[in-house]
DNA sequence: AAATCGTGGCG
DNA sequence: TCGCCAAGATT
């Protein structure tokens, strides 16, 4: 067998993971959440939330329904809670405007929130089977490697990442198969850290055959995550997601001692993004906790500044 | 267009 | 230990 489609496809048959959401019967609907949930979150931990979200959930309709309070509550920790948000605002959309359908085609599907290049294909793909090209992160390090013989992937372009998908990309009733198949090869063999080449089920890579040259790519460090605003606003959201009814301020205020001035911009910011409001009384609570909860900037106008302030309320 | 946005596991 | 990484989107 010759040829990295029959290669890929036939390896993709013999061992392919069992993922609750290529099962048959999950609907695009499903097969759209759990797309928002694997933007940046491992398989292993969306696993378990997926399968919860989907029974209690199983429609955008049924999700538009809840409240975002009860949205983030089950979002829990998979990080990143502006996806929860998105994807209730998502839900909505779809249940208003698309009679509870999920769109199919890709240009629609990039007009609902949260929704961007890879989800918009990954949706018209693996619910709707329609061949366009499917790009993520495992793709473009796979492509870089086979193809390019990189061992890493050059900054993101999306036309060209298209174009060098969409020539690999075979005939109708295959490319999703394929696209997944990519996938999983980038996540299971293929990986960015420890890539085990001798499961590789492909025989021609041009990363191997010029002798897996090194990443040229001089690294930037990264930001540490301990002390960041975004850890602070994991805790304080962590407050509010462990309280059915509005905490006071004190309640947050011992979530974040160290830094006071930073604790008060990542309220903020958490106000600004909606996913907090703030009661009439001062208390806090996860956006559309209740009927007594206002909205944050419901007494003040907003500010005409650039910056988005929230009008905390002392 | 680079920075921001959570969380946890692995090497 | 600690930096890197994980099916990205938004501004």
């Amino acid at each position: 067998m010759t040829g990295i489609v029959p290669q890929l496809l036939d390896w993709f048959d013999r061992g392919q993971r069992d993922l609750p959401w290529r099962r048959p019967g999950v609907t695009p609907w499903q097969i759209l959440v759990s797309e928002f949930m694997l933007q940046q979150t491992p398989v292993a931990r969306v696993e378990p939330a997926w399968l919860a979200w989907v029974q209690r959930w199983p429609t955008p309709s049924a999700t538009a329904a809840a409240s975002a309070a009860d949205v983030l509550r089950a979002w829990g920790k998979l990080g990143y809670p502006r996806r929860a948000k998105r994807l209730h605002e998502c839900a909505t959309v779809i249940a208003a405007e698309y009679d509870d359908v999920v769109p199919s085609d890709v240009e629609t599907l990039l007009t609902l929130p949260g929704v961007g290049a890879y989800t918009a294909r990954a949706v018209a793909c693996f619910a709707y089977r329609r061949r366009v090209p499917v790009v993520d992160t495992n793709v473009r390090r796979v492509v870089a490697r086979v193809v390019h013989g990189r061992a890493e992937a050059a900054a993101s372009s999306s036309p060209r990442d298209l174009a060098d998908v969409e020539t690999l990309l075979p005939d109708d009733e295959l490319a999703p198969k394929f696209s997944v198949a990519l996938m999983e090869l980038g996540a299971t063999v293929c990986t960015a850290r420890a890539p085990r080449c001798g499961l590789c089920p492909l025989d021609m890579c041009a990363w191997r055959s010029h002798g897996f040259p090194s990443s040229t790519a001089r690294t930037r460090r990264t930001q540490r995550y301990a002390g960041t605003d975004r850890q602070v606003r994991g805790r304080l959201l962590d407050v509010l997601r462990g309280n059915d009814s509005p905490v006071t301020r004190a309640q947050l205020d011992v979530a974040w001692l160290s830094d006071t001035a930073q604790r008060d911009r990542a309220l903020d910011s958490l106000l600004v993004d909606g996913l907090i409001e703030q009661t009439a009384d001062g208390r806090f609570a996860l956006a559309g906790e209740g009927d007594q909860a206002v909205a944050a900037d419901s007494c003040v106008p907003p500010l005409e500044s650039s910056a988005p302030q929230a009008n905390l309320r002392r």
